[in-house]
DNA sequence: ACAGAATGTCTAGCGCTGCTAGAATTCCTG
DNA sequence: CAGGAATTCTAGCAGCGCTAGACATTCTGT
């Protein structure tokens, strides 16, 4: 009797999978606009009430979207730290510079992130959301992610959660000027240049 | 014949901007997403093809209510920088630290104008648009806000656009993510502080 | 002064949206 | 295998941006 619940929970799960891939896709490949309840019911291959019975309503999938994406955010940025913390052993590069260059992998991984995956960027950080940042409620995706930022500091930084707090400001609106259009995107590699002479200086 | 005419298109001109100003306001009190074109027609007392005669779309007013924005921006910041330029004489501080305080007085005018009007800086930086920015055809008024950030920046700056582009995208980014509830908005003064304190060093 | 043309405005409606009530169907249980 | 529970669907509501075509108003030429 268990076993057959399990089974309708476990497809149930794997439905509501389905569906928050299939958002993601179809917003990434046409823009959130075009993710439609109608659309995405067809896509799925069930009718528009399927989707209420999994979540309660068109917010709740883009959220459920943006969730996945922090997780995968948080992710790549704590690989590139440590990727860029262990490097090739054999020049031994002072403190300092080990930690420029972490921070400046933390900061290309970033914008990597939001121009590989523009539509699931927007649903993290752009769109209207329910979600409670700063606050206990707060992903613990998203902390972990934030955490690469602070980490990835130089030593002796004051006040880093401020610190990394405007370093990401910094970040997302290069990201969302760019993205809106509002920023010249070629200049990108510049931008991160001048930023990061700024923030992990040379002396 | 013609002062007929002129009246007309007077009187054409004024519901233009009947239609922006109410729009705006609208945004300001309900959000963007209470402005349908349905309660926009209501509020000026037309019916909604009248706001086809003057405007291409729902986006084309939104655009025209972001124009304005850029102006009186633009009008803020340079008063800003002029003020902060013609201090008080008697105490003749360095050059240094005026240019400090210009820089201070520029961002804190972004901020204040950021939390003064947020459904306006929504549609002029985070909202859609059609507007061309860093080309030929960028509003005079968006080109001179920026020159404003450029002219403000310390002396011998390297690559001073640059800069200027990555300071408003950090002073963007902070208003966008704390519009979104992504930051804690009490900590903004503090924010500000760190932030002029990699851009303008005391030393 | 008045017919006709031109201009301006409105009513009504199309196809779409997010969302939901209630019918219909399927599935499990006794 | 019948009864009941769970699930899924059909159909529809109110509101959206936008527009065609009817109606009213205003100007022009005789």
């Amino acid at each position: 009797m268990s076993a057959l619940k399990d089974r309708r929970d476990r497809e149930r799960a794997e439905r509501h999978q389905l569906i928050v891939t299939t958002a993601r896709d179809l917003a990434e490949a046409e823009g959130w606009s075009a993710v439609t309840t109608r659309r995405l019911a067809e896509k799925v291959e069930y009718s528009q009430p399927v989707l209420y019975s999994h979540f309660a309503g068109k917010e709740a999938i883009q959220q459920a979207v943006a969730l996945e994406g922090f997780t995968e955010l948080a992710d790549q940025l704590s690989a590139a730290a440590r990727d860029a913390a262990a490097p090739k052993r054999r020049d031994a590069t002072s403190p300092a510079a080990a930690s420029r260059s972490a921070l400046r992998a933390i900061c290309e991984t970033y914008l990597d992130f939001a121009a590989q995956h523009p539509a699931l960027y927007q649903a993290m950080f752009i769109l209207p959301t329910q979600l409670t940042f700063a606050s206990p409620a707060t992903p613990p995706a998203l902390r972990a992610g934030f955490d690469a930022f602070v980490n990835a500091l130089p030593g002796g930084t004051e006040q880093p959660e401020v610190v990394a707090e405007i370093l990401w400001s910094a970040l997302h609106g290069i990201v969302a000027l760019s993205a809106g259009g509002r920023l010249r995107v070629e200049d990108q590699r510049v931008r991160l240049d001048v930023l990061l002479a700024y923030f992990a200086p040379e002396k």
